[in-house]
DNA sequence: CTCCTATATAACCCATCACTTATATAAGCT
DNA sequence: AGCTTATATAAGTGATGGGTTATATAGGAG
């Protein structure tokens, strides 16, 4: 599944935006997305497994629960796709700033 | 459809990457796209469509043909949520310099 | 007016995805 | 061992997406 394909999905995204703060119990994860998407705890899990087949996410064992942490670099890679864009929305100085900030680490990307 | 549903397609980024070039007929986006992915033209042209109901693209009449053009508004959008994911793979410094750049535009976007 | 080119739309098909319910796995407690 | 908690997986279903072929629309050329 491309990184984009895996983003598409807004209980992904969401996920993704906790797992930014730090590491969270699966259980945790289920909490907020219930409350706010009103799907089951199997559903949760599926989204869980892609995040972690796509490689956003990885997760540890911690006796009877799984700990999730965010993993960058799909998004580093979704985020080198888009700056090819930047142009269109910032002023040339200011794309130039952000490309040297960024390092120039991603060239022929995707 | 959310704009990372439209960038999940790969013919789909082909298509913004050819219009990040300039503006472009149908046609050659036609014939650009059936050579890369071996589609027909009526799959080309819903793919079009896609990108103009989302607003990644608007279209002119020029005669028989339309020409395209690229919108960035929605890739910019896009970027703006993945700019709270960069101080992952940024060092602090640079992703401040990054945010400076952008203008610090984009604020409780999503 | 008719024909051709350029492009979009309609109708249909099939695969995939996101969900559900039910069940399995595994660790900790009593 | 048996129960409970935490989480994942299996099996099935309905919706949607991306493809196809066929057709419509519209402008320019003869």
């Amino acid at each position: 599944m491309h990184a984009f394909d895996v983003l598409g999905d807004p209980v992904r995204r969401r996920i993704l935006e906790l797992l930014a703060e730090g590491e969270l119990r699966s259980g945790e994860i289920t909490d907020v997305i219930r409350a706010e998407f009103s799907i089951t705890q199997a559903a949760v899990s599926q989204h869980l497994k892609v995040l972690r087949d796509s490689g956003f996410a990885t997760s540890r064992v911690d006796g009877p629960r799984r700990i999730y942490r965010l993993e960058p670099a799909p998004l580093e890679q979704a985020d080198a796709w888009l700056s090819r864009f930047r142009i269109f929305w910032t002023h040339k100085l200011e794309a130039l700033a952000t490309e040297v900030a960024r390092g120039k680490k991603s060239r022929g990307e995707d």
